[in-house]
DNA sequence: GTATGTGAAGACCTTCACAGCG
DNA sequence: CGCTGTGAAGGTCTTCACATAC
């Protein structure tokens, strides 16, 4: 309870959590064996980053599925149902607009803006598109707590300051930039280019 | 030149590819420091990053600009210009098909497919949506060495097969699952939903 | 003076291997 | 017997600190 969990596990949490899904109905209980094969890790990792968040198993027969689900969830922060902006309203904005697997983990679309002000006014995905300028005041009236920026690389810096003005702590990025934001906050970084690159660098190694 | 290059670092070196297009026009030499900033990470990082390259700077002075360019892009394999299959027309498979920013790295959407006959024959971003029965022959015909899945989880492992199937050994993953693949198949993974719930972690840990 | 290149130290992460317990 | 829980070992990655070169 005392050491602080590894940034590492942290990331793992969601796929452990995700992989209880593909346990089969009426199965009441799993193991690290059955749940490393589903998160694709080696099984000590699982037990490890299990232990980290005090979750215990039974000795010879392994954890409790319902009790895990819960565990992970109330860790991840997933009983609150978060809602979250959505600024860029271009395709890749509107397919997270659009996107239902949010829902499944408690996360709301509570907001969409662009600067843009064509496409302010229209609608994607049920939800109406805001000019920027009101970023502060929907986010205080809806408790936006998250950041999620799809927008260019050029427009990606301003509107994280305005999220970090905002009082938002927490960031999606999916803009080709890195963000320099205060301490305190935190950006996950979601970059297709750099992901296809990095395929690229073994394709080329293997001589492909 | 013997010791392989850390994974770590590869997934920067597309980064500070990038980070190149943030020096002003006119500078010819940019400093570890400078990348260092725009990549986000210490300047020790960029060196050793870069020394297993055999890319040289100049001390006193730092890195060429063209030079590094030209050293990353080759490293990256990015001078082939490598064709990709895009499976899945939905919202997301869209978004990837209309992205422009993929061409500037030498990528080329060069088929876009759906299990749904619904949406087969559709255009999606000027690529005709084709059946996945012709997948095999379109990876043939046209040379392409990547695969992106782009549809629901359940559909995922299937494609992913299909994609091995046909030939390719590089798959990027934009499925909430976890792919099971042969030895000697590279695949990334990109989840928004997972992300998400790393940010909540870190929430819930403050508080909020 | 300024910035690289790198051994060495340190931090972090993963895996092993087995004791412990149901 | 089966599977968890964990100290210890082994790897990998990051950072420091300074010799080296321009």
């Amino acid at each position: 309870m005392k050491t602080s969990i590894p940034t590492a596990t942290i990331a793992r949490l969601p796929i452990y959590l995700r992989g209880l899904g593909d346990v089969p109905p009426g199965q009441t209980t799993c193991s690290s064996d059955e749940l490393a094969a589903s998160a694709g890790v080696n099984s000590a990792q699982v037990r490890k980053d299990l232990s980290y968040l005090n979750v215990s198993g039974v000795r010879g027969v392994g954890y409790s599925v319902d009790e895990l689900r819960e565990q992970l969830s109330t860790a991840l922060g997933l009983k609150q149902g978060y809602a979250v902006a959505v600024v860029g309203a271009g395709n890749l904005g509107t397919a997270l607009s659009n996107y239902g697997g949010f829902a499944r983990w408690g996360f709301t679309v509570a907001g969409v803006f662009d600067i843009d002000d064509a496409k302010v006014g229209r609608e994607v995905g049920g939800h109406l598109v805001r000019p920027l300028a009101d970023l502060e005041e929907i986010v205080r009236q809806r408790n936006i707590a998250i950041g999620i920026v799809a927008t260019p690389a050029q427009a990606a810096q301003q509107v994280a300051d305005r999220f970090v003005a905002a009082g938002l702590r927490s960031i999606l990025n999916f803009a080709p930039t890195v963000l320099q934001v205060p301490d305190g906050v935190s950006v996950r970084r979601v970059d297709f280019s750099t992901e296809l690159q990095i395929l690229t660098f073994h394709l080329q190694q293997a001589g492909n």
